[in-house]
DNA sequence: ACCTGAACACCGTTCAAGT
DNA sequence: ACCTGAACACCGTTCAAGT
């Protein structure tokens, strides 16, 4: 990589974590590309897809979540992965992007361990996979208390 | 109501049920005023807002759910609603739209009276509310595999 | 009273031309 | 090898001009 490669690339990142936090995910990347003084075709080369811009912004993030899975229960756990989920909508589409393959894995791994140990010690059912949390977590980060959701259905509505 | 005017409106929905149908609640409304053989402005004057278009085409479903509610349990209930919300995703919007009103009030009254019930017989937590439900179903719909979780929020992770 | 459709400011995306 | 930025096809939205 090119040394002005190198760093249109990370300002591009910079710039992009900047756009997002202001506007949300679907914030417009010929805006990304204008704030970071490049042409809208140098974004595109760097990041073909809105996706592979999204996982390399919050990538940091997303290594820092799974770092705190051993020191946290599954509920803990969940419960600060919707925070993240909340605050950037970027993070759901982390997860179902191509270009994020190893982020998955790493939260994969992660929540897979904490939903062995819990379900082991027979605080969670056992029909529960890995993909049910996923799919929980980002489904419920779009609606309004998102967290108040979340105790719902860890709790059960029905009783 | 001028008869030419009543003659588009109509169309507008019928055309609108169409392309939402295709192409999803994002659909373009000038792709729905083009089909419906419309300038622009005509579909802007019907309908101030998307959401407004999504009311209009959806109305008639919402009123079916509500009176379905008489017959059925809650549980039941939320699983047709669900289903709803999933197959076109613009009940999601309706139910947060300002020119839906009369339906939201109808939603409501229909769950508030199925939930009451419900919590009466002692089969759904005191503490839970109508938002809770609504939010839930809207929030799940999004998601792969919604009535998985629908079950799984019902029932409980934890247990 | 209602409709038309050109017009505006935007968007995502591509690609020839430059350095 | 990489960047530029004009260009294309679209979008939502508005509004003067028509009937």
């Amino acid at each position: 990589m090119r040394a002005d490669a190198q760093r249109n690339y990370d300002h591009l990142v910079t710039t992009a974590r900047a756009v997002f936090a202001e506007e949300g995910p679907d914030a417009s990347l010929n805006e990304v590309a204008r704030r970071a003084g490049v042409g809208p075709g140098t974004l595109y080369r760097h990041f073909p897809t809105r996706e592979a811009l999204l996982v390399a912004v919050f990538r940091e993030r997303i290594l820092t979540l799974c770092g705190q899975a051993s020191e946290m229960t599954l509920a803990e756990w969940l419960r600060v992965f919707l925070v993240h989920a909340q605050t950037d909508g970027g993070l759901s589409a982390t997860m179902a992007s191509s270009s994020g393959l190893d982020c998955h894995a790493l939260l994969r791994s992660a929540a897979g361990g904490l939903l062995a140990k819990a379900q082991e010690a027979g605080e969670v059912r056992a029909d529960v996979e890995v993909d049910d949390l996923f799919q929980l977590i980002t489904g419920l980060a779009q609606a309004p208390r998102a967290q108040r959701l979340l105790d719902l259905a860890l709790e059960g509505v029905m009783r």
